[in-house]
DNA sequence: CGCGCATACATTTTT
DNA sequence: TGTATGCGCG
């Protein structure tokens, strides 16, 4: 019965993997696994363990936190699987059709039962921004916008709506818990949020909690809920410490009486409480079932070394309701964590590139490599000095891809032709044109909104004289589109012909922007359909962006920089974390209430432990004010942040950069190191 | 009604 | 550093 895929688990990965398996008719199953401990290991044999032994994968849902978690996870359960089934193992684990993120999956799901539920399948998806601009209109409709004392901004009107409806909680009490500011604009809100919902229904979509909050409202409707639930005899859920409570309800109704369910995740690397994700998901998931779920946990770290951990530990250790664990190694080398003062953000970023070449001398990659941060915008000097010494990089978090404006004009385009009721997207391609302003726009998209065939209309339409001569183009464009004529994604390559004249006019960069328009099209061709290609760019948008040097290569070197959120999950050799001070981590924007304290402590610790060997924290003295003239030298003092006290900074190794003997001589630092010439030369003849 | 220019300004984290 | 808003002109 021991199954040799199983040979190098060690006990408590077994019993998570085999749980429900040699012994059936289990409850649900609870694993609370620390950082480091093979989670994604262990959660990755579970379901290879499951298919070896019968199960069938396409009736396994597997829910992950992002497209890359699913993908690492799919090519693991295979890899698994074929130790034991060979060649079949493919076949199988292709087979494992629903693995993805809760909002992808809830999308798909929807298409399938749109139909039952009066809502039309050709819907299209508005992602933050898309929502945000939606909420605009809206509120300038219900002239909200003109109220004599400021009414909130349309982000922070999107937020409210969101938090109430992930957190399914009444508006009182969101605004009362988070957005106490706003309280006074109770009913103007409300009725905001419901003219909100009327807008997405007349036009078709759905933005990113509807996709939640729809699946959850099938999950009400006894027959349909049967049919749904009745697909997946196992549910398995990974990071389900950043779950929100519709995501929750959703999970329970799929598997009211827990058997077949599994999720697995860390109380102390919960950090999207910002998205309504709340840590009593997993805190009281074992109460939530009438046969009480079963409890596993995994302490041992196979990742850091032992002083890396001990100082972690010490840090996540205040915080106050947590699973008890505390996780060891028996990786006893290495020193201890630095920590590490520099003057400001420029000597951190001196430090960081030094210690960075001074590895890779030593034989660590680029790649073994990374920089994390709590904002996106922290790494800003830093990322200046990487490109003036040729150093490559690729930086996670922050700006996308898809945020820029030409690829939105582009996805706009798309997403009129598959949904022509869409206001947000119509909006933006009409603004295109020349001669083509709000008002036109907006009397076109009525005409539109309210027509059989609302393509028709764009053809029939009779612009303003200055877009005449560019009316007909356009309507061909879309009506091509329309009828699929080009097929997919063959049209893409008529609309960037279509819109290069456009671009030209309006930037100057238009070739380099032109280039990035056809690097979308390489991506379109990894999608069946413009639909999937909407769909999941939406949900799972491409989440690198390198410097202005281009892309690297699959195979070239570079260092990674991640904000901290998005390096969840991840690994490396060395890791390097900026600013950890107070007002960074913690980050002073925050109201300062004790439970958001206690996630920027999580964060801390999070960063922390991605780091297997080595692992820096830089406190720069002082900041630069940026809110200031040119050439000014405000700034401001900061100070190590609260979360490593005196108390337990002998778990680290406190120095201070550059030495203080060269302080004075610091001032006038050598613009080039000697290294970087060495790394030259080799360059040469590579 | 569209568009270009100037100015203020505001900067967490993301499916 | 770029991006939303306001204003005056054509």
């Amino acid at each position: 019965m021991s199954a040799p895929h199983l040979a190098r688990l060690n006990d408590d990965q077994r019993r998570a993997v085999e749980f429900g398996i040699t012994a059936p008719g289990d409850g649900p199953l609870l694993v609370i696994a620390g950082a480091g401990s093979g989670k994604t290991n262990t959660l990755a044999h579970r379901v290879a363990h499951l298919i070896v032994n019968g199960a069938d994968p396409r009736r396994i849902l597997l829910m992950t936190f992002s497209r890359r978690a699913a993908g690492e996870m799919a090519r693991r359960v295979e890899r698994i699987a074929a130790n034991v089934l060979g060649d079949k193992a493919a076949a199988m684990t292709d087979a494992l059709a629903w693995s993805g993120t809760f909002h992808g999956i809830g999308a798909r799901l929807l298409r399938d039962y749109a139909p039952s539920i009066g809502l039309d399948p050709a819907f299209t998806i508005h992602d933050r921004e898309d929502s945000a601009d939606l909420m605009n209109l809206v509120r300038h409709d219900l002239a909200l916008s003109a109220k004599s004392s400021r009414f909130p901004a349309k982000g922070t009107c999107l937020a409210i709506y969101s938090r109430i409806v992930n957190a399914t909680m009444p508006i009182e009490e969101a605004l009362r818990d988070v957005f106490p500011w706003c309280a006074m604009w109770k009913d103007e809100l409300t009725a905001l949020f419901a003219a909100y919902v009327e807008t997405k229904q007349a036009q078709n979509v759905l933005d990113y909690d509807d996709l939640l909050l729809y699946w959850a409202a099938l999950m009400g409707e006894a027959e349909i809920a049967a049919d749904l639930a009745g697909r997946f005899d196992h549910v398995l859920v990974d990071e389900y410490q950043d779950t929100n409570r519709l995501q929750a309800s959703i999970l329970i109704a799929l598997k009211p009486e827990g058997a077949g369910l599994t999720v697995v995740g860390d109380d102390a690397q919960a950090i999207y409480s910002f998205r309504a994700a709340t840590v009593r998901n997993i805190l009281d998931f074992p109460q939530s079932f009438t046969r009480p779920a079963t409890l596993v946990t995994l302490e041992r770290n196979y990742r850091s070394t032992a002083p890396i951990l001990a100082a972690s530990n010490a840090v996540i250790a205040r915080a106050s309701e947590r699973f008890a664990k505390t996780l060891w190694t028996e990786r006893q080398s290495g020193g201890r964590p630095r920590l590490v003062t520099v003057r400001d953000e420029a000597g951190q970023a001196l430090y960081i590139v030094d210690a960075i070449l001074e590895a890779r001398e030593r034989g660590v990659p680029l790649k073994e490599q990374s920089v994390l941060f709590r904002a996106s915008h922290h790494s800003g000097p830093l990322e200046v000095e990487l490109t003036r010494r040729n150093i490559p990089f690729v930086k996670f978090g922050g700006l996308k891809f898809l945020d820029a404006a030409h690829v939105k004009d582009v996805l706009a385009l798309l997403r009129l032709a598959e949904n022509p009721r869409d206001r947000v997207a119509g909006f933006r391609v009409l603004m295109l044109l020349p001669g083509i302003g709000p008002a036109t726009a907006g009397r076109l998209l009525g005409a539109m909104a309210s027509a059989a065939d609302p393509l028709a209309e764009i053809a029939a339409f009779t612009p303003p004289a200055r877009a005449a001569e560019d009316w007909p183009g356009f309507a061909a464009l879309l009506g091509a589109m329309r009828t699929r004529a080009a097929g997919w994604p063959g049209e893409l390559e008529g609309i960037r012909a279509w819109y290069q004249p456009y671009l030209e006019q309006v930037h100057e960069d238009a070739a380099v922007r032109m280039a990035d328009l056809a690097q979308l099209e390489q991506i379109a061709a990894g999608y069946a359909s413009r639909e999937r290609f909407l769909t999941e760019l939406t949900l799972d948008p491409p989440a690198a962006v390198s410097d202005e040097s281009g892309v690297p290569y699959k195979d070239e070197d570079y260092l990674i920089l991640s904000t901290i959120h998005s390096a969840k999950g991840q690994e490396w050799r060395q890791v390097f974390v900026l600013n950890v001070v107070d007002g960074c981590i913690p980050s002073d924007l925050g109201t300062g209430t004790s439970s958001e304290i206690e996630e920027e402590r999580r964060l801390l610790y999070v960063a922390m432990t991605r780091a297997k060997d080595d692992l820096h924290l830089v406190v720069p003295q002082r900041f630069y004010v940026t809110q200031q003239g040119r050439g000014g030298d405000r700034h401001l003092y900061a100070s190590r942040t609260r979360f490593i006290p005196e108390a337990i900074t002998g778990l680290f190794e406190t120095t201070t950069w550059p030495r203080m003997a060269s302080a004075g001589a610091s001032a006038a630092t050598p613009p080039v190191a000697p290294v970087d010439l060495k790394a030259r030369m080799r360059g040469m003849w590579r």
